[in-house]
DNA sequence: TGGACGATCCCCT
DNA sequence: GGGGATCGTCCAT
């Protein structure tokens, strides 16, 4: 992917279900032990201030610190004993917003996507290496000690691509989560076998 | 100090 | 389509 920049910290800083839009069609890079894992983010929600459904609800604590930094850092947090997911934190420190991105498309180092996968993927299709958030940072080597990193660095970032066009891009309510039912904040591509279900 | 539960995944029917 | 796995976090005793 030869010539495309990170996405600057102004991408970040902006309204959150803005972000989780325009997220979409860009590329998620992992350097992990000098592989460049890559997959374009295709499927993502918004959790804002005010939600019910958001971690940050019931206010700033140990846990969901890093959804209060300054936006354009990464929030990984553990759920049901054995899953990370991975969110883009979002606008001003103080602040505490995010997307969770919850599908991407394998473009690069895809086997090594399957080896990361291997214990669970074993005779399963492509599409279920990265159809969910889980799956996703697992394929990407995503987990506790990620929390809080900086996506202007080396370790994970997101390289820009051209806006994708709003014909392609569908809406829909928030998947997995019982309050703050109603909102239209989960974002994705048309017609890509990655989205999850 | 304890218990309920979760922004999920996988395997089985 | 349903349930079990599995444990950190949070709040109520």
């Amino acid at each position: 992917l030869p010539g495309l920049k990170k996405l600057p910290r102004s991408f970040y800083l902006r309204p959150t279900v803005v972000v989780a839009r325009e997220l979409l069609g860009k590329y998620l890079v992992r350097i992990y032990k000098g592989q460049r894992l890559i997959g374009t983010i295709v499927e993502a929600e918004a959790y804002c201030e005010g939600d019910p459904a958001s971690h940050s609800y019931i206010g700033r604590t140990k846990r969901n610190d890093v959804m209060f930094w300054e936006g354009g850092h990464l929030y990984v947090y553990f759920t049901y004993g054995m899953h990370f997911c991975a969110n883009v934190v979002t606008r001003n420190a103080g602040i505490g917003e995010a997307v969770l991105i919850r599908a991407v498309e394998p473009v690069q180092e895809i086997d090594v996507m399957i080896r990361n996968r291997r214990a669970s993927h074993s005779k399963k299709s492509a599409v279920e290496l990265t159809n969910g958030p889980a799956k996703l940072c697992q394929a990407l080597c995503i987990g506790r000690k990620e929390n809080g990193i900086d996506l202007l660095g080396k370790e994970v970032f997101i390289l820009d691509a051209p806006r994708l066009p709003s014909s392609s891009i569908r809406t829909s309510t928030r998947i997995g989560i019982t309050d703050g039912k109603g909102k239209k904040w989960r974002y994705f591509v048309k017609r890509n076998g990655w989205v999850s279900r």
